[in-house]
DNA sequence: GAAACTATCTTTTTT
DNA sequence: AGATAGTTTC
């Protein structure tokens, strides 16, 4: 957008380019702040211009203003924005993501809570393995509770705030036959013995220092002036009382904070956010003022009627009304398509894609939204099939291949030699024939004289306790070569000394001899670690950034259209989106309904209107009367969510492929009973059930052979007035409605 | 130490 | 169905 220069008001020129409401948000820079940005109000805009807007007046220097992010993504645009605006690099700013933030805490107050500054930041698979490891220790049957369950509890404790001391019996759930406050205390230790904190810790420890170290706490009140949070909707308890922590300044200093989010676009409750902070926003920070943001420069009419009718569904809602903002905003209606099965869905799709390209719409400005992964295949196969580009978005990450993981796995212990998850996962990588039995010596030895791996195995070379022959040689020079990288780093630098030690450790040389197809692009991806090494000033730092932003190659670059999942979309916008498998059971999702009930319900239903405000000038939703879940054929009714959008500005109608499939009166399906006789649910046959049937005289009997689409053919063994029991040859036994079979 | 077999689980996911 | 993780077997 051009900038608009003003000279003759007595404005900065940023100020002068918002509107009203995004204005008043800016400038209310003193006290307890709450803006409520719907979507595609100019949210972002409101945030970098409030922050400039703080920096340029005066009101505090750059590393006084604390600003809060939930991805990394949203940090690096407001970090560039904001540069953009002061017009130069924004150094020394305390920005980034919750975990970010905290992990540049932790390493200053580390020994607080019984760590040293060079902690590792543990992976969700480190963090599991480490669990197992505890759980086996406990000797807790791992059928009977997996471990990724008892993770699940401890995670949503540490969500809380809850140290294992914290957890009151009473919390201490039956999981493991309440043994899951024990697992989580031994999983602590475990950690600080290991010198490494997993995601959760990072808030978690630092809160807990935060409340018990008033000093500490003091020093960061007086620090941070100003403190800006994002998507405030979706933190969970702990980013909640770390941010009051820090914004509960004693008086007489004044509590500037500002959160701004949008209680409509709350989607991640299943990971512990808590939608209550942003309801609850006035009450904790009293004479709070609200701004409210309800301008929307991104979508059509008929767009945000949509999408508002939908989501005026919900109760409990702060309470927004999207208005169009844009002079063009009258535009298409958002169109349903009734479709057959997922793949007359995803040639339907497809083929509208192929047909906007022809009209010179650029892919790029295409997405297809889906509810749940496994939707994207039919569309992949589509596309490939007709030759358009896509990219499916949060997909395979670069940082989670196996070669990657065993590089960094060697660079963590030399980082920090008591790291035993990383000494464990490459000590026999390659193959030095040290196996379990090696391994079980080692642990003993680290048991006994409480020591870390790396130091037990140095031990038993010296010792020659345990080890003889081949593995005592085999360990000995993997432990003389730490001894010897460790000593080169300082002289050669990260990077090079990195590449010695992946050449000497006999890594590379591991997949060089590797014939399988994929050894050479490991190779590859090797020589890309060393590269983005070089980035970086230190062995430390390189960490950090991985397990922190965990930046995946997405290759953005081309003309592609996209696919991903409606939470990966949220914060994204297209011309032309896809709402695709609006069907009971995937979306709503039948188990987040089972978990949660009506507040999932809500939540799958802000999901819903995330979707739609996704898109700028076209929005197609489209549900198919039967999808194929794992194995087998499921048919499904049409979503509560597209009886919840408005008549007026939406277009209902078959697909391509109606006239030619048995979908003889696609529209009925939408007159189907009342809501509440609907139950959420996948049900076996019967999306059709509505549809006025003409008598049939030819009524089928037990016995007759028959013919259907999709499971073939079968004999019928029951007959309950329209519905047939029928014994498949391939499909097993189904219960049909007799209007999708015929005669065979 | 690797191949062969079998059991299990299939929403959303950032950090 | 298909992937994957854990087990068994050679």
């Amino acid at each position: 957008m051009a900038p608009v220069s003003a000279p003759n008001l007595p404005q900065p020129d940023y100020l002068s380019r918002l509107n009203p409401e995004q204005r008043a948000a800016v400038e209310a820079v003193d006290g307890p702040l709450l803006v409520l940005a719907g979507a595609g109000t100019g949210k972002t805009r409101v945030l970098t211009t409030r922050f400039a807007h703080i920096l340029m007046s005066g009101r505090a220097r750059p590393w006084q203003v604390l600003a809060v992010t939930f991805t990394n993504k949203a940090a690096r645009e407001m970090r560039e924005r904001v540069s953009a605006i002061l017009g130069q690099p924004a150094e020394g700013l305390w920005l980034g993501t919750f975990h970010a933030l905290c992990a540049r805490m932790l390493r200053r107050h580390a020994a607080l809570v019984g760590l040293q500054t060079n902690f590792t930041i543990l992976d969700a698979d480190d963090q599991l393995r480490l669990l197992k490891q505890v759980m086996e220790a406990a000797r807790i049957d791992a059928k009977r509770w997996p471990p990724n369950g008892t993770m699940g509890v401890i995670q949503r404790w540490k969500d809380r705030g809850l140290t294992p001391e914290r957890v009151t019996a009473a919390e201490d759930s039956d999981w493991a036959n309440g043994a899951a406050r024990a697992l989580y205390a031994a999983y602590q230790r475990r950690l600080v013995e290991l010198n490494a904190a997993d995601f959760g810790d990072l808030l978690l420890h630092v809160t807990e220092i935060l409340r018990t170290n008033p000093d500490v706490l003091a020093e960061y009140h007086r620090g941070f002036r100003y403190i800006l949070v994002d998507e405030y909707q979706d933190t969970n308890l702990v980013q909640y009382l770390w941010l009051r922590l820090l914004a509960q300044r004693p008086e007489p200093l004044p509590r500037n904070i500002c959160c701004v989010g949008d209680d409509d676009q709350s989607i991640y409750s299943w990971r512990g956010a808590e939608i209550e902070n942003i309801l609850r926003f006035e009450k904790d920070f009293p004479g709070a003022q609200v701004v409210r943001l309800e301008s929307n420069y991104r979508s059509t009419k008929p767009i945000l009627a949509a999408a508002s009718a939908l989501i005026a569904h919900n109760s409990g809602r702060l309470g927004k009304t999207l208005r169009p903002g844009r002079q063009d905003a009258e535009g298409e209606r958002v169109q349903v398509l009734s479709l057959w099965d997922s793949e007359e869905e995803a040639r339907a799709v497809a083929g509208r894609i192929e047909q906007a390209r022809r009209d010179g719409m650029p892919l790029r400005e295409i997405a297809i939204l889906v509810r749940a992964g496994f939707q994207t295949r039919a569309f992949e196969e589509r596309m490939i099939a007709l030759g358009i580009p896509y990219r499916v978005v949060g997909g395979a990450k670069f940082y989670e291949r196996a070669e990657i993981r065993d590089a960094m796995a060697y660079l963590r212990v030399l980082n920090q030699p008591a790291d035993d998850l990383a000494f464990e996962r490459i000590v026999n990588t390659p193959k030095r024939g040290l196996g379990d039995t090696a391994l079980r010596a080692m642990h003993e030895i680290a048991r006994r004289e409480a020591v870390p791996l790396s130091t037990a195995a140095h031990l038993m070379v010296e010792r020659g306790e345990a080890l003889r022959g081949k593995a005592r040689q085999a360990l000995m020079e993997l432990m003389q070569g730490f001894d010897r990288w460790r000593a080169a780093l300082p002289t050669e630098g990260h990077v090079v000394t990195t590449a010695t030690l992946l050449d000497e450790s006999g890594y590379t040389e591991m997949w060089k001899q590797d014939r399988s197809p994929e050894a050479p692009g490991r190779l590859e991806n090797l020589k890309e670690l060393v590269r983005a090494l070089s980035e970086f000033e230190s062995l430390a730092g390189f960490l950090d950034h991985v397990a922190l932003v965990m930046e995946n190659d997405e290759n953005a670059e081309g003309d592609r259209c996209s696919l991903m999942t409606l939470h990966a979309a949220k914060g994204l916008e297209f011309d032309m989106v896809f709402l695709p498998g609006w069907e009971e059971g995937l979306f709503p999702s039948q188990r987040s309904l089972d978990e949660g009930g009506e507040k999932a319900l809500e939540e799958e239903r802000r999901l819903a209107y995330v979707g739609l405000t996704r898109a700028r000038r076209i929005a197609i939703v489209s549900h198919a009367a039967n999808r194929r879940i794992y194995a087998n054929w499921t048919s499904s009714i049409p979503s509560r969510f597209l009886d919840e959008l408005p008549e007026a500005h939406v277009t209902r109608a078959g697909g391509a492929a109606q006239e030619r499939s048995r979908m003889v009166s696609a529209p009925s399906v939408f007159t189907a009973g009342p809501l509440a006789s609907r139950r959420a649910r996948v049900i076996e046959a019967g999306a059709w059930e509505v549809q006025a049937r003409p008598a049939r005289s030819d009524a089928f009997a037990v016995g007759d052979r028959i013919f259907h689409q999709k499971f073939g053919y079968g004999r019928i063994t029951g007959v309950d007035d329209d519905k047939l029991d029928i014994d498949f040859e391939k499909a097993g036994s189904k219960r049909v409605l007799d209007r999708f079979v015929e005669r065979g």
